[in-house]
DNA sequence: CATGAATGAGGGTTCATTCAT
DNA sequence: TATGAATGAACCCTCATTCAT
């Protein structure tokens, strides 16, 4: 069950949506208080009303969109799987839920690659903190070599996002196969 | 000798190291043509004198950027070397280039997550084109998997990226080791 | 008795309150409606249901305030006293007044310098009307030489409320003697 | 000769002059930058060329307006007259500024009232800490009464602007004989 | 009586760009 | 070449006011 969503009204969900698709089209620059008002048809002054400044809304937006892809991804993991099987699961259903909504693989890279990043927790990148302990809980129980955590969340994530991307601007949508091609690379890697 | 430089005058060179210190410290729509005057010290009607807008001068910026990355990178490659040694060799080049340099990984990762990017070339990372080539050139000595080099591409770049934005906001930097590790396992992976 | 509380609720005084309060803070224009509300917990759409516009609110509280001072100073009067006693017994009564107040002072001096000030009584400034009926009160009994009786008002008033003024910002508060010598200044002056 | 006009460029005077009949016409808060804009002609960017902000503008432009006031009454002082004289002088001379230019006094009048005060210099009233200067060199020949020279500011200042007052919103203006009288009343009452 | 979500005109300010010098 | 004054559309945000509940 989503705790956060409970406390989102429909307009916020509203300017969500809009914000998103500006974002995806025009930018996180070119992305004005007053699109969002004319795309939305909510007033401008109302705007203000859910959120006190343009910076509050696009830093809530954020925690939404990383809530939501956590419960896609991480929310799905099963602690009575297998941790290989676990790992790759985690690293298609990363995959899935980005080339699902496009417009939030946007929002994030455009939000991480901003000074806003520095307003929003110590990640450099979107779900590294998360992705780090996930690694740790494998390098506990020894399935792993000795490779720093921030490594490996390095290029587990560089490789679901950059994977993504080219989902994004390109449309090429990698087959469940490729997908089992990546995992497996950087699990064969990393795997004691 | 450096082909792209001869056609850049001393004011251009000095435009470029300004916007690049800017775009590092206040982002890219931080970053005014009246900031990068009064920072550069040039009248604001010279900046247009040399680049025909706003636009011209970004996107004269990320090719400059690019060229210099391209030489610390595959333009150090050796043919005669061993494949697998020129791989490692240009995830290492790469990322110390991006260390070296956090203001060009900090202009090239804002570039290429804006609308900007559709202006240049059909990257949608950066390096890509160049990667691919190197890439296809292994798959056609046999010497990997068939794997689509686009994928490989996303996980080499995707990886170099992620651990150089690891510098630039953490300052925790790879030691030889753990770069060594890093380009071993996506060779292992790919490898027949 | 006072004629006007009468009708004052307690909202409303406690609106009057909020409202001299916010301006002797922040000043007539750094005032707004939804501040108003803010501080003093009363909702918008229940501080319209008591003023029709903010106009009015404004309008109200300067004529509260006047009556407040009216008697606080000439509801003191007392005619059975010597004149030039009642003269200075007013000055000192006013300044006061104004001094135990200072959101009032504040409040009289920003209302009469706006273009509000035509929207309530043909004074220019606060008091006046009744201090010119005080004047020629003693003017008809010979007290006094013949000056017009605006100007007596305006050398009176203006002492009193530059010294208050002082107050306010410097928190230099007059003696009793040194009431008594302004006082004096201007009664020596303009006795028979 | 005018020291400070000498840095005053044309479109600031033009700005300062826009400033202050708006400012008279409608108030200090009734007046935006867009209607300055409109009103002068001058484009709402180059205004922001010239001052960076409403603020500075505004604090300019009251310091201009004091100097302008200071040369017309404290500038025409001469020492080698009877000190007497030169007080009523000074009455007189502020006065007929004052009267000489509405906009002025309206100026003074709502900026001194507003919390823009506390920005320029420590005084709560215009030309307080000049004509305390005056006072004390008057007491300093001993030709005064030991009154805080605060007080003789307060009675004197507060004469001149409220009979002022009287002329903008009343068109009363003063006669030469009247002008004697109220400098009499106030000089009477101080003098040793 | 009381509430506060909703409105959109208008606030101050910044911006990329032009052009006369 | 080099300058920087001039422009006005567009930016983020606040405001007094309304009205359905």
């Amino acid at each position: 069950m989503n705790v956060l969503s409970e406390k989102i009204s429909e307009k916020e969900e509203l300017l969500f949506q809009t914000t998103l698709k500006l974002v995806f089209e025009n930018g996180f620059h070119g992305t004005s208080m007053s699109m969002i008002s004319k795309e939305s048809g909510v007033a401008i002054g109302t705007i203000y009303h859910y959120f006190k400044s343009k910076d509050e809304l696009l830093l809530t937006l954020i925690r939404h969109i990383k809530q939501l892809g956590f419960e896609e991804s991480f929310g799905k993991d099963n602690r009575k799987l297998d941790y290989q099987e676990r790992f790759k699961l985690l690293w298609r259903h990363l995959y899935e839920h980005l080339v699902a909504h496009p417009e939030f693989m946007s929002y994030i890279t455009q939000f991480y690659s901003s000074p806003f990043r520095e307003k929003e927790s110590n990640d450099s990148i979107c779900f590294q903190t998360e992705l780090g302990l996930f690694i740790q809980e494998g390098q506990r129980q020894n399935l792993m070599k000795d490779i720093s955590h921030d490594l490996v969340s390095s290029i587990f994530l560089g490789s679901v996002m950059n994977c993504a991307k080219q989902y994004v601007h390109k449309k090429k949508k990698l087959k469940q196969s490729e997908m089992e091609t990546l995992a497996n690379i950087i699990w064969n890697g990393i795997k004691s």
